[in-house]
DNA sequence: TCTCTCACG
DNA sequence: ACGTACGTGAGAGAC
């Protein structure tokens, strides 16, 4: 991946640097003006005393721990409604974030012989076993927003023979935790091919499937991907913005709708003081020497650590199993088709238009038959003429 | 080099 | 009382 690199639209690029470059410049003096002052903007020290001291906004005394006004995006989105100037700056900040992290940066990345974006993907930086990409990072690439989207247009086949191939596992780390845990209301709701946060939901909240309301959906989402993570009610709460102890009830329910669930995190838990380390399906290690710690904090993070890390661990194994049999198939039959790189639970190809189907069904078989689990894995595909179209 | 912020799975 | 959701990398400012 790192040898073959990605083609990268750089006449795309200019110009949807031009466009970003108008509107930070209007933004920029809607915030003057309000501000009734011209400052750098991309100086939280500056930004926080402009917005908290000059103007007077209240902080309710959020300071980050170096006693700086906090002025990160959670906190500006509380002022944004009462005050136009928050909102100002936190649009302001996503164009800028794009412009500067993505946009104008690719272009400078590109080798000058080969005429494509060659990432390295470190094998031995993370602790959970997943790869990681720098120089530049193709793993953080925007796709939550209707600009940041734009950039995946930028991420072109090698030649106008060629397509690209998207590749991505549906819910793999959920599936593994219904895998691991063997928990039969789960497993059941995958074996039914259900969409697994509304089966959650009506499951937690009784409700029929056909019940579920998108609110309902969002909270058990949440809940679902808290479970991963390790979850408390401190943290659920935080996120839904509901109080401690209604998540704490939320939990609660969902431990006895899916006890196997339950019971599977307490074991990661005590398996992992007791050795010393978590462990993933293929047997990749994390040590968590922090599960003895007296400290309440320390501990904690070690407790979700040891839930976490089989689960993402094993996704990694699991889709890097998939690569290697992808790239000794195309290898073995002689295809000019290219794994160009992976996104955790995501592989992208560079595939010559007469060999797309082939391919395709050849990716999505590897990925889906990687291991042998109780579940079923599912892996989507698209074909398109830029990663925006194949994804 | 550290801090803050923010992009992704 | 404690006080956090898991895993990363990069740009810009401050020092």
């Amino acid at each position: 991946m790192e040898y073959e690199g990605v083609a990268v639209d750089v006449e795309f690029l200019k110009r949807y640097s031009t466009v970003l470059n108008d509107e930070l410049q209007q933004v920029r003096e809607q915030i003057f003006e309000q501000a009734g002052v011209s400052f750098n903007m991309d100086s939280p020290k500056q930004l926080g005393e402009i917005l908290f001291q000059k103007m007077q906004i209240p902080s309710e005394g959020k300071k980050t721990k170096t006693g700086q006004y906090a002025t990160d995006e959670e906190t500006l989105q509380e002022l944004a409604t009462s005050y136009p100037v928050a909102a100002a700056v936190l649009r302001y900040r996503t164009l800028q974030k794009l412009k500067s992290t993505y946009v104008d940066a690719l272009p400078a990345l590109i080798h000058p012989r080969t005429g494509r974006v060659h990432s390295s993907f470190n094998q031995a930086v993370t602790s959970t076993g997943r790869l990681s990409s720098s120089n530049p990072n193709l793993q953080n690439i925007p796709i939550r927003t209707e600009e940041g989207r734009e950039v995946r247009k930028a991420f072109v086949p090698r030649n106008s023979d060629f397509v690209l191939l998207s590749a991505d596992y549906s819910q793999i780390e959920l599936r593994l935790m219904a895998a691991l845990s063997q928990d039969a209301a789960m497993l059941e709701a995958f074996h039914q091919h259900l969409d697994i946060h509304t089966a959650t939901a009506a499951r937690v909240f009784g409700v029929a499937l056909d019940a579920v309301s998108s609110d309902l959906r969002r909270k058990a989402k949440m809940v679902n991907f808290g479970i991963i993570y390790g979850i408390s009610a401190f943290g659920l709460a935080q996120r839904l913005g509901i109080p401690r102890g209604e998540a704490k009830t939320l939990i609660e329910e969902y431990f006895k709708q899916y006890p196997g669930v339950q019971s599977y995190m307490q074991h990661s838990i005590e398996q992992a003081r007791q050795r010393g380390y978590a462990e993933t399906i293929l047997g990749s290690r994390r040590y968590l020497k922090d599960l003895h710690s007296r400290n309440f904090t320390v501990r904690g993070f070690a407790e979700r650590n040891a839930i976490n890390a089989p689960i993402q661990g094993s996704a990694a194994d699991m889709i890097k199993i998939a690569m290697i049999r992808i790239h000794e198939t195309l290898r073995q039959s002689q295809s000019q088709a290219r794994l160009i790189f992976q996104v955790h639970d995501e592989l992208l190809l560079d595939v010559p238009r007469h060999e797309i189907e082939s391919v395709r069904i050849l990716v999505k078989e590897a990925m889906e038959q990687a291991m042998p689990l109780p579940v079923p894995i599912v892996a989507e595909t698209g074909i398109g003429n830029n990663w925006l179209e194949a994804h």
